[in-house]
DNA sequence: CTTGCCCCTGACGTCAACGTCAGGTTTTAA
DNA sequence: TTAAAACCTGACGTTGACGTCAGGGGCAAG
């Protein structure tokens, strides 16, 4: 299929396929006249990459994470990258948990204001000057 | 405390801090000569717009939500957008959970590229599945 | 007094993931 | 055949949350 199609099925801009190409995150067969040719396949990577995207990934760590996502074989060292992001989107999860649940707090303050509920942003933070970290 | 100190206490820099003020995020008094000057809880307030910016909350919103957080009275808009917001969090909790364990699986299958495991991305898409034949 | 540190206000620079426009070629529909 | 639609390669524009630099002021210590 050709780069419209493929934007179109994968609901992504045609601009944005042309991006992933130039940061080495999707291969395209061209044809005799230079137009990229993607198999169906394609359709699967690009929302793996959005997805990769939308936790956080930056162009240049998907790109190294894919080939061996890909070939599904790991050197330690990409072992280690992989390990430390699905960390990083642990914390990720965890930070937007306690400020979910400091948004119902809010909510629920503001609903009854005549309530003495806790205050949104003080959570249990003992000591002074620590950044956002592990509970 | 002036505005070197609240950085230092925040973790936050001099730059970011003036850049709160411009968006109407964080208020302080002025000394004679225009120094700001702000109160303790400044902190814990700079911890807080932190803390929904990371959530994926734009100046703009930080805006329109904070002085109901304050005040903890809300009209019926800014509760659908608290309220909006805390469902916007949920769903990318969900989506994060969702890359997490895709990442999980992929460890687990470059960890031993004998298994026969299920491929990253393959979540749940009924389609047709021509797979080139994978040993 | 002057040295050094902190502070002030602009104002331009940055970076990532694209959007958008220009100018030209290829493919497809009429 | 021809016109529209889709594609190509540059290359500049956009946005948000700051970084950084320039140029100047204020204040306690030595």
């Amino acid at each position: 299929m050709r780069i419209g199609e493929l934007a179109a099925r994968s609901g992504v801009s045609v601009r944005a396929l042309r991006y992933y190409e130039e940061q080495g995150l999707l291969q395209a067969d061209r044809s005799e006249s230079g137009q990229r040719h993607y198999p169906e396949a394609a359709a699967d990577r690009v929302q793996l990459i959005q997805t990769l995207y939308s936790a956080g990934l930056s162009s240049r760590t998907i790109a190294e994470l894919l080939p061996c996502v890909d070939a599904r074989v790991s050197t330690p060292e990409s072992r280690a990258r992989l390990a430390a992001e699905r960390d990083r989107i642990d914390a990720q999860i965890a930070a937007l948990a306690r400020t979910r649940d400091n948004l119902d707090a809010v909510i629920a303050s503001t609903r009854n204001p005549a309530c003495g509920c806790a205050r949104i942003g003080e959570q249990d933070v003992p000591a002074q000057a620590s950044h956002s970290a592990t509970p």
